[in-house]
DNA sequence: ATAACTTTAGACCAGTGTGGTCAACTTTTA
DNA sequence: TAAAAGTTGACCACACTGGTCTAAAGTTAT
């Protein structure tokens, strides 16, 4: 919709972008400060009316730019034929790790909004933001080979003990680098110890 | 300190604790409304600023107040001689349970505390906060037989795994009930499938 | 050179909500 | 009955909100 902000520079355009998403993010749509966006993007209050027509207008651009994304840099590159869930649970992950490491206030912010069920918001947006939802159900749940498992326990909730345990480790490990670059660190011994992990899980779970 | 406060009926006292435990809890501390709270616990704003000086003040109260029926109700509850790690979690979840049942408002406040660290809190308070902390990691990982693990998989690996997918398990139970009245819930399947994953994890991760 | 147009900044607006105060009133105590 | 304690909510100065608008600067066309 907004002509004259498609026609900024790319840099600009994207100092605003990442100003919003890191503002959403953090605060939410109803704390989130206008004028912390302008001040964090550089530019003039008046701009940013000018660009989009008010706060929700913002919004919903960022939802869809991000959505945007999303699809083409993350969900277009899973690998649905993988049938091993610790495999496939590792591709997924590496794919979240690459997302979150090149857009992360993105990251973020596609977080708080997959998260929250907004009845506020026009149809379509929250049509995509179902569809969003069900495909990275899909991509974890669908066309699994649960004969992976070990007989004497339930693959059901085998799977989602191990899904809730990686999804702990990873938080813990989101608390670790808090604060530190996603650029100046040395992901390696990180991956190892992921794998490691995954080892046990597979050690413990499967035949 | 506030000496008119204690003399209040303790209906009277317990309803401006559930509202301002209420508050704080939902809100975080600078986005809680005393004007919110007054509301809620059915008092006149004055009242508010004359048992207690000042926001701030209020809110240490709670912090010191909570602290001390967490440690009367559940700490002191604990049975730390019971060296197997899963029936220690089942244990602390039962405690846990019975805790939130009693006081959901304050176990939600609890938890916001125990989760930030401020530098802004007086010496004592950061103290106490500390303290709970300490607490409440050796009532998991300590006086642990760790022999019961199987021998092919790192024990303490194993150990964070089960606290992990224990963690998002009762995350995920917390939002399947949400809503719901903790009086009105019929608990008994609920346990029972805590259960059932508990043996999961048993038979997965023990000898 | 100039007129027409687009882009920019930020002072400004009305509205909302904040933590906290205080004079007035009621209730309890002595 | 008088002093003391308890209680209320209108009120205060302040901070901040989303959004507007004027006036200036930059760009383009003639």
């Amino acid at each position: 919709m907004p002509k004259p902000f498609k026609n900024l520079t790319e840099e600009k355009q994207s100092r605003i972008i990442n100003a919003a998403l890191e503002e959403f993010g953090s605060q939410g749509y109803d704390q989130a400060s206008t004028n912390a966006i302008v001040k964090q993007a550089g530019i003039g209050k008046g701009m940013l009316f000018y660009y989009f027509n008010n706060k929700q207008e913002l919004y919903h651009y960022l939802i869809n730019y991000s959505f945007h994304k999303m699809k083409k840099q993350f969900i277009e590159k899973l690998n649905m034929e993988e049938r091993d869930f610790i495999k496939r649970f590792k591709q997924t992950s590496l794919l979240k790790m690459e997302f979150f490491s090149n857009h992360p206030h993105m990251f973020n912010f596609l977080g708080t909004v997959l998260l929250v069920a907004d009845d506020q918001m026009p149809e379509d947006i929250r049509r995509r933001i179902k569809e969003m939802r069900a495909v990275a159900y899909e991509s974890i749940y669908k066309n699994i080979d649960f004969s992976l498992f070990r007989d004497d326990v339930d693959a059901d909730k085998a799977l989602q003990l191990i899904q809730w345990s990686m999804e702990g480790y990873q938080q813990n490990l989101s608390a670790r680098l808090e604060g530190k670059k996603m650029t100046e660190i040395d992901l390696e011994p990180y991956l190892k110890e992921f794998d490691e992990y995954l080892n046990v899980l597979r050690t413990s779970f499967y035949k």
